[in-house]
DNA sequence: AATTATTTTGCACATTTTTACAACTATTTA
DNA sequence: TAAATAGTTGTAAAAATGTGCAAAATAATT
């Protein structure tokens, strides 16, 4: 078994129990202790789960009364680390004076931060509280918001409100983010309420990028938005495999896989 | 047992009951009375609970919060006094249930604040950035943001996007912020940017009621908005003289002014 | 296809952490 | 004040972790 399907078993596990002991995964992996234990510690680094004597815990999603936005807050934390190296990636498919779009998803949001950084002549058009907030007085960046319903779980404008200003907007690029991406299903999403932003936004870019780490590929969710035929490239890291490369350039998706860089600016 | 998941489980109980007793969690856990009590000291430690003789208690949220954010947030409030006395004032003409709308002005924003501590049942539409991340996640409000392009200088939505929303959406009450109103002038801005936006704001509504401190009282600037008979009520504080009270009353415009009140709720 | 290089994995052993049992001290309450 | 209940500390057994090194599995190269 690789280890990035180990992780994403581990994900899983600590998804739905919330903590595990290291016995426990070895049972489960079919693995030695020391391999679990590696493997959780570089779960740690990557954020994707804090490392406790005896096992691991969940990067809580969930803490209660302590509004709801700080659980998104949280979760951006995970694997965030691949996060921005897909959005430095992404950044590179940007040129000045260009108009972006960008939905709500958390790498969305790592992306903006690298926007913010590297360009001073650029339309973003995004239905993001967080990357509205990030973007927010930023010299050079010509904020555009969808507005809409607030929805705290997402941290977005949803509704058919947060569609109407796509009428008058044009697109150069929309960075998708996505639950879901398998050449078979498309792309898909666990809740329903983003997609017809996201519909919107697809319909008035010239391209789409879809930018989403490697845990997201092969996952088929519930709410299918659109095939993988509507979007002309994919942007994941080394997670993804030589098999699954193959079949997205077969399914006429390009995919760039994001590398760590060494500081080259 | 793993410590990390104990730990949890003590928080959840905790917060549940209040208190908790050492040989309760003996129980519960199955684990020794040292055990628990090793435990309840490393909470303590983390400011998770309290310790007590016999057991543990939940630590307020207040208490931990308390000392980060008062001192900064109370001389914010100190400044602004006669603000947040319109506001507290404007406050008492919003019913539980209703639809209300906010431009971008300050006095908004402190409205969007008394809103958030006494409504919970009340959708908020506003073009302001502020008042939207002051009511982000904000306990039974429903959050409506007009979008559009977003102006740095106002901190808010402008451009005739942040103005489509407005076909699909009824307003009971516009609170509407300005540089000056005079009766013979009407309410008059600096900048014509946000006219539009507040134009269809009030169009949307079925009353609209002016937060104006008195400095804004009989000045007449660069661009009118529209004339006193627009509004149906100018919520003030006791700077407004005798003559300028008949003045508005006698065009139609009915008015309160804001007194200090003694914390009565 | 065969060989080499690289990475990953598992084992043995030293080290650290955690826990429960005692024995003892402190606090509460009747 | 005495009896009961709760808290503290020392210690040893058990469980978990970290590390060096060789075997195994993968990837890269010829």
């Amino acid at each position: 078994m690789l280890a990035e399907q180990r992780y994403k078993e581990i994900s899983e596990i600590l998804e739905r129990e919330g903590s595990v002991k290291t016995v426990t995964l070895c049972g489960i992996l079919g693995t030695s202790r020391e391999t679990v234990r590696r493997d959780l510690e570089t779960m740690e680094e990557r954020k994707m789960l804090r490392r406790i004597h005896g096992g691991a815990m969940r990067v809580e999603p969930e803490e209660e009364a302590a509004s709801q936005y700080t659980s998104f807050d949280k979760r951006k934390e995970e694997r965030s680390a691949y996060k921005e190296m897909i959005a430095e990636e992404a950044a590179r498919f940007i040129r000045e004076g260009q108009s972006v779009a960008l939905d709500s998803g958390t790498t969305s949001l790592a992306l903006a931060k690298v926007i913010r950084r590297k360009f001073r002549n650029l339309t973003v058009v995004t239905n993001s509280f967080a990357v509205a907030d990030e973007l927010r007085g930023a010299k050079g960046i010509s904020l555009v918001v969808t507005g809409g319903l607030y929805k705290a779980d997402e941290d977005a404008f949803v509704s058919d409100m947060a569609t109407l200003i796509f009428d008058r907007i044009n697109i150069d690029v929309f960075f998708l983010t996505t639950c879901g991406i398998s050449v078979e299903r498309g792309i898909t999403y666990q809740r329903m309420d983003e997609i017809q932003v996201q519909n919107k936004m697809m319909e008035a870019a010239e391209e789409t990028i879809v930018i989403a780490d490697s845990s997201k590929l092969g996952v088929n969710s519930l709410v299918r938005m659109c095939g993988v035929e509507e979007v002309s490239r994919l942007i994941t890291d080394s997670g993804i495999t030589k098999r699954q490369i193959d079949d997205f350039e077969a399914a006429g998706v390009r995919v760039t896989v994001a590398e760590e860089r060494k500081e080259e600016e």
